[in-house]
DNA sequence: TCGCTATGTCAACCGCGGTTGACATAGCTC
DNA sequence: GAGCTATGTCAACCGCGGTTGACATAGCGA
């Protein structure tokens, strides 16, 4: 990760007095250290220091840890947007990428570490299920249409993290025949639930 | 919830004094409360209010907090649960289980919702990952049989994984046609991912 | 130049919670 | 009953960390 090129003069030249620099200094820190800590464990003044900044700017600018959280989360979000999958290989196309190594798309993978541990805390639970409906809900329901698409929506979207999980936890990537397997199974199980509600 | 039948009797009559018999309630509330609320959490006071006995035990009988969640971990895998599914309904009866609440507190939800939430603590997770493989991924893997039973054993996890962390994160219980569209669609992936690879 | 305000700094506050040791007492042995 | 030990109770300690408000100052407009 390359963060904080920016942030790096901080010792000899102090940064100019930007609230909106320090505002994304902070808010990169925290996606970072939310994301390798979880919520719990992240500590403000580490976030603060890491982002060049004073523990207090963070209730200054976002208004308190639970608001800091959030606004990482919804920034985290925003990259993931409305992407226009092609109806006819969707569930192969996704199959794949979850059969293949993970290591080139690193942010992503940070990402979605944040959202694992977002949702396995209980302080963050709700506000990761409000993002969720924002963000990924709502445009897996659109893109799907039809009668029941809000439910399948959150059986789509819960296969499809059942997947990151997997790739997050893999030990080896899959080769071969192995790997045939793994995306005609996902593909599939993609697939089921595509299908409109008998 | 029904925990801790043993332990109402504590305002009128205390509990005779017997550290195997404490050592035990404590062990249940450190279960249930590390499941429900995570390492992190999880506060020693309250684990020690709901097994009716002092904070201090916990030292006295554990050491401290991090060999309590050791224990409780080790507690948790001695039961062992080689459920045996019946091929015929386990979609369906998965499905189910992960539509409705009411099975929260049945001791192999709540044991996975301990691992869950114990391998995304960074206090406790290397152990667990491992943990996970090996007390998940195997008897799936088994159960499953057949030629490509390793990888097929990794996508059903997969989507175990995913609704289960969907049902972690919902905010309201499904109900009506949302529920059964929700539990056809879930045992619609489930059963495609059962069929042997074409 | 003179303020005024936005930005940044500092130190204290305060509760939470894990840890600790001193003390009380039940239940047993003699 | 006397005394001993295992068991249970109580209160305090202490650091961590989120929160807060008072203060300093850069940068800009008048």
């Amino acid at each position: 990760m390359g963060e904080s090129a920016t942030l790096r003069t901080a010792p000899s030249a102090p940064r100019k007095r930007d609230a909106e620099a320090t505002r994304l200094a902070i808010l990169g820190a925290a996606k970072i250290h939310f994301a390798r800590l979880g919520y719990e464990c992240a500590a403000l003044r580490d976030i603060a220091t890491e982002a060049g900044a004073d523990v207090s700017l963070i209730k200054r600018y976002f208004g308190g840890k639970e608001a800091l959280f959030a606004a990482a989360l919804n920034d985290s979000f925003s990259g993931n947007a409305a992407r226009d999958w092609n109806r006819e290989t969707f569930s192969r196309d996704i199959a794949t990428m979850m059969a293949d190594d993970t290591h080139v798309d690193e942010d992503r993978t940070l990402r979605f570490k944040f959202l694992l541990r977002a949702a396995t805390s209980p302080t963050t639970a709700p506000l990761l299920n409000l993002a969720m409906q924002e963000r990924f809900l709502a445009p897996i329901r659109d893109w799907l249409g039809g009668e029941c698409a809000p439910v399948r929506a959150r059986v789509l979207a819960a296969v499809y993290i059942g997947f990151l999980v997997e790739r997050l936890i893999r030990d080896r990537p899959l080769i071969g025949e192995e790997r045939e397997v793994f995306i005609a199974s996902a593909a599939a199980a993609l697939d089921a639930v595509l299908q409109p509600a008998p």
